[in-house]
DNA sequence: TATTTTTACTTGCAAAATGCAAGTAATATA
DNA sequence: TATATTACTTGCATTTTGCAAGTAAAAATA
């Protein structure tokens, strides 16, 4: 069989440069780990700082300062959680989601000109393999965990 | 349709988590970005300086002194190229094709037990839309290049 | 109930990574 | 021959990173 890594190499590459060069909102300047922490908070439900981070894979002492810069940002909003005071609800502000959402577009944007070149078989297929993938490594046990083992 | 971003951004998510918990070999610790320096120097026919920092989107000056870690390292070999002096020409040094090598296994047996979780016919569906996205993402201009537009 | 352990997070610090500005040397162009 | 461009390197200041060591709250244990 061909080398599977370097396929997947290729593509979260282009991915990757894709994310990267994405996506300034209004002035206002987003890092790579920032937009994937307001993307995360978006979409996870009343998320705690530790499970963003173990999402993320980032060590928690970054996390933390990063929290930090998107909250004094206004773009994140941290609450003590009431049931347990040690952690830490996070949300996103009402410009946060602003951004957020704005980056979704761009991204979705992007992806969707990427599609344009194939025909609605292909999207399809490629849509349904993705989605095989995601499962799959989901189901793995050897790799691809938020947590390293 | 669907968010295509959350698809891919999961997807690349998990496969970012496995190269970066990917692979460090005999004692000898590679970081992500030099694994992905090793790869693409093993990859590309007698790559310079340049090419390897545009295909990686890594400002040349912060790859300059990556290659001089790698170098040190004793992983990276660096010519002047005889047609113009200007350039270097980097290959892999015996040690640098041999971590190379193993991480590219490790990699690869990886993903290996991630497509062992479909059939034979799911299997080769997701190996061509991988094909189709790339293509795809090459022949796209707004986005996805090695250098921002 | 009192004590210990664990969990969730924060801060100190030192090391590494980053990128702009400014350099050098070689080549291409006018 | 003079000028511009290219391919890289170095200086420096900023940012990012992660381990160690902290705090405070909750859970587990005695």
């Amino acid at each position: 069989m061909e080398n599977l890594r370097s396929l997947f190499q290729v593509m979260t590459r282009r991915f990757g440069l894709l994310n990267k060069n994405c996506c300034s909102v209004g002035g206002c300047d987003i890092s790579l780990i920032q937009s994937h922490i307001l993307y995360e908070i978006d979409n996870q439900h009343n998320p705690s700082m530790q499970q963003i981070a173990d999402t993320l894979g980032t060590d928690i002492t970054t996390f933390s300062r990063q929290v930090q810069s998107l909250v004094k940002m206004n773009l994140v909003k941290k609450m003590p959680d009431p049931a347990d005071k040690r952690i830490s609800i996070l949300s996103l502000t009402a410009e946060g989601k602003f951004i957020a959402g704005s980056i979704d577009q761009q991204m979705n944007s992007f992806l969707q000109e990427v599609f344009s070149q194939m025909n609605e078989f292909e999207k399809e297929t490629v849509i349904r393999s993705i989605h095989l993938l995601n499962n799959a490594m989901a189901k793995s046990n050897a790799c691809c965990k938020p947590i390293q083992g």
